[in-house]
DNA sequence: CATGAATGAGCCTTCATTCAT
DNA sequence: CATGAATGAAGGCTCATTCAT
């Protein structure tokens, strides 16, 4: 009946946690009302009287540990408004990559995340008007400091959507990484390496390929 | 019981398109039988029959549009092995785009496929043995030939990723893309420009990331 | 556990008026707890602790209403013993529907009364003998005063039996009437009119057939 | 999938009349799909593949015996068009009792009917235009040809009901009859004698209170 | 080969009731 | 007395699969 939004009693919390692995694990058609309660050690019908139904748990799944998510590993970790733009990238894709594959507390959130960006549910719109365009608005001003505010807006789409993809992948594509590199999770360092491969790469391509001012030779480079 | 693999009886065929079709839309899961079988116009027992069951049904489709695909947008259309990297990178990444974002006769297959990484079944690893393993070593010789074959491997890998990455992103990511830019399909010209995007940004990245000391010499690195 | 019949606490008062209500609208069957103690404003688990269980609840709502219902609509209005039957009948057939189609303070116990006789529960015995026995023993008597003392008791039971019909009929086929006339509620002059004609129709019925030896002697008789 | 009307299988034949007196005796909430596969001896899964669901079912239960109950007691037995409106009436409202008190094969079919008078569900529109508006309709005009046809619609309405009310009557109050007169079903007999009664009643009532003519004396009375 | 009916396991949800606080 | 959480038994429905014809 009544849809609590924090300060879950014990059972809450344990259904929470219970189902964010297994909503990450299975998605949200395949994981069963039962198999979440059965992890929580809880009686099916709590789900119902916590949350309303599998969806109302799945939405607050996703709107509370979002936040968890964004506190551990901010976009602006160590960089303010006034840190040059690479600085800045570089932030916000170790945040990204850290939130997407970390393997800490709520490692499985990043796969719930990935996943219903791949496969949307009814709480798709919300997270999209919630977390992801935030941080798209984020990345946007970022790309344009690097190539200049006064470059045209399809092509900062595109310099964002190159940045955000190659950080999807690694979660996304996980499957095919798996086979081919033969492991399946990455460690703290390899995670550092992939964020400054794409910092680098998206830097510099951008640099390249779109700064108005690359020309001029009296860009000011990297401090 | 028996799986067959080609001459398929006519209803087999039907099954066969219609199955494509709607486990592109709606994923494995999701899709049921019957629905399959009613857009077939067959009768329901029938994937059984010819299939054994729902699972062997997906798999026969898998392996029977990949080739089809592969035969409308070859990865290396207009090149050869004398082209330089540059065509070979573009030829493949507008293949790659042309297959998981056209419109056309086998579009489905192309959602099919990304969904398949996403969200592996049992049919995965004969895909990757079949299909991601040839398409991966053919991209890694390519990106060999701009960032030079001597490059480590790790690094190479990277890079490989970093073109795959922003290709699979415009059909893995459709979602957020249709809620930011308002539509969800792209024409061919917009194809176009994405894969002239992807090209140049991941050909200069790499040029300028990697391949720095074989031009200038000189280049300020990070770190 | 112990089922208080009278004086309850503000609570028990107020799942009480809210029961009835609720077991009017919506039968015994579709009415939930939850939804009667959310009307009341009370906790879910005091219909347990005051009424035992939830058959209690609604055996303590009839049997609390009954009498007030009655008080309201006393069938023997502005009669008495020495009046006239066509009098008597009068006053006990506007009673009985004010009593069960009435829009006032207990308009819903009609609607609660008339369910039970159409859909027995356990209190239904109760309600028969301290309700429904007396109603129909007064009614009897007043048809005995019409036809004769001297006439079949089967032939009284069939007339009783037609007036008791016409009244519950406006309540018992609401539905059908509803879509009929369009209307769904009747109001006081309406009562008025339906009352007048039950008992002037039922009155020339009863005495043209079945005393018609007393007053013409002559008439024509059917079959 | 698909719904048939008519030409059951063995299995949904069953499933229907099994449904048929389950529906009657506990009403389409309490009935259970369950309990009604079991009594039919099928699969649970039956019903909704032979009615969608269960309200599927129970439309096709209403439209299915409504006919069958209507031929085997048809309401103008023994009459037709120029038949004196006495026994228009008479026909009338032998059929009804007949249909809603008989024992035979569908006798469940009355309790059907009357609860869904009491207690309507969504198959309740269907019900009203494809069964009771026609009734209505044909007793409409019965009561015409009795106080004659320019009587106010009004009245015609309030005698109409009288006379639906007192057939209504025995198969709604059923409860209570079975309580006062101690037995629970009428045999063929006393539904006899119980039309005569409601037949003369009315007719008489009609007569005397209502009918234009009935002071001029000329009337044609009976044959 | 093909069909339509039938099966059984499993899923989400509802609800009266109980229990610790 | 009162509360809010917790329980367990059902209930309706879906779906892949099988079977008799």
């Amino acid at each position: 009946m009544s849809l609590h939004k924090a300060s879950f009693t014990d059972a809450g919390s344990r259904i929470l946690e219970a189902a964010g692995e297994i909503f990450a694990e299975e998605g949200f058609r395949r994981a069963t009302v039962r198999k979440i309660c059965a992890r929580a050690g809880v009686n099916v019908s709590l789900v119902n009287y916590h949350f309303g139904d599998k969806e109302g748990l799945y939405l607050a799944v996703l709107t509370h540990f979002r936040q968890r998510s964004l506190e551990k590993h901010p976009p602006n970790l160590g960089v303010d408004e006034s840190s040059p733009p690479e600085e800045k990238l570089r932030a916000f894709v170790r945040s990204f990559l850290f939130r997407i594959l970390g393997q800490g507390e709520f490692s499985w959130f990043g796969k719930l995340f990935v996943r219903e960006i791949m496969e949307p549910t009814k709480a798709f719109d919300v997270m999209v008007d919630e977390a992801i365009r935030p941080s798209y608005s984020l990345l946007m001003s970022i790309v344009a400091g690097v190539v200049g505010h006064d470059t045209d807006e399809f092509t900062m789409r595109l310099c964002t959507a190159s940045i955000v993809a190659q950080c999807l992948y690694y979660r996304s594509s996980r499957s095919v990484i798996t086979r081919i590199i033969g492991r399946d999770h990455f460690t703290i360092e390899e995670i550092e390496q992939i964020a400054s491969h794409i910092t680098r790469f998206s830097l510099e391509a951008m640099r390249v390929c779109y700064d108005a001012e690359k020309t001029t030779g009296s860009r000011n480079r990297e401090g």
